[in-house]
DNA sequence: CTTTGTGCAAAGGCTTTGCATGCTT
DNA sequence: AAGCATGCAAAGCCTTTGCACAAAG
């Protein structure tokens, strides 16, 4: 990776403002005040090649096409198969002590949680 | 809601795989067996009517822009505020006995799984 | 008859890609 | 000099919207 200054502006920012998730857009935005020629594009492949060498992390994957199903009733969670899509429904989720725990630790008013699990069911296996 | 038959075509593929995660372009392509003239955007109409009505829901939620943030070492999930996206980091997750029961309960060979809490910040509040 | 729903096509957002040029090493 | 990186513009996807027409209640 070489040390250019389009990809050195992006990481300015991404220290600059180190704690907080931005998107690839308000990245754009910022990187043009100390690189103003830069290019979406150009944010958008950093942000690819620094992810593939672990520097940068996505927060909210999962972007693409959503997913829909019938509704169930009530608080769950859910039990994905990562081979044929088929999702199983959790009841548990064993959150409230953790999320009473970081409402604390943090000052935090916690709204809402989600849990997912991943993996292949017996027939995918 | 009226019972017109595109979106009881809808409702029938979602019956028909209930358990699976289906996109809006499954649907589509499955419902014109039932409705070959049904578009995509009546599909998409109806999910979100029905979405709203609570008779389907949305798994994978989060599209639209990606969230970056640069990186930290090793396993860990997100307490993200709704307010200024300030991210903190959780390193406890307490999901191993769920992970364990599920994967007991339900012969899935569970591959990761992901925790986010989402709330509003102390400066937010 | 009134209102809600539909198909089609166009437009909107975010992201990716093609291509010629420029910069690192 | 060689190859990776960039900017720009165009294309790709998924999703939403505008509009005139059709169907439901």
């Amino acid at each position: 990776m070489r040390a250019t200054r389009p990809r050195m502006a992006v990481m300015a920012i991404l220290q600059r403002e180190r704690g907080r998730q931005l998107s690839a857009q308000d990245l754009h935005r910022e990187a043009r005040s100390i690189e103003p020629s830069i290019g979406l594009a150009t944010v958008y492949r950093n942000l690819s090649t620094l992810e593939s060498e672990g520097v940068v992390e996505v927060i909210s994957q999962e972007a693409g096409e959503a997913a829909y199903r019938l509704c169930s009733q009530g608080h769950h969670h859910h039990l994905v198969c990562t081979g044929c899509g088929a999702v199983i429904e959790i009841e548990e989720c064993d959150l409230e002590a953790l999320s009473r725990r970081m409402s604390r630790r943090h000052g935090f008013r916690i709204e809402q949680h989600d849990v997912t699990l991943r993996g292949r069911c017996p027939r995918c296996r």
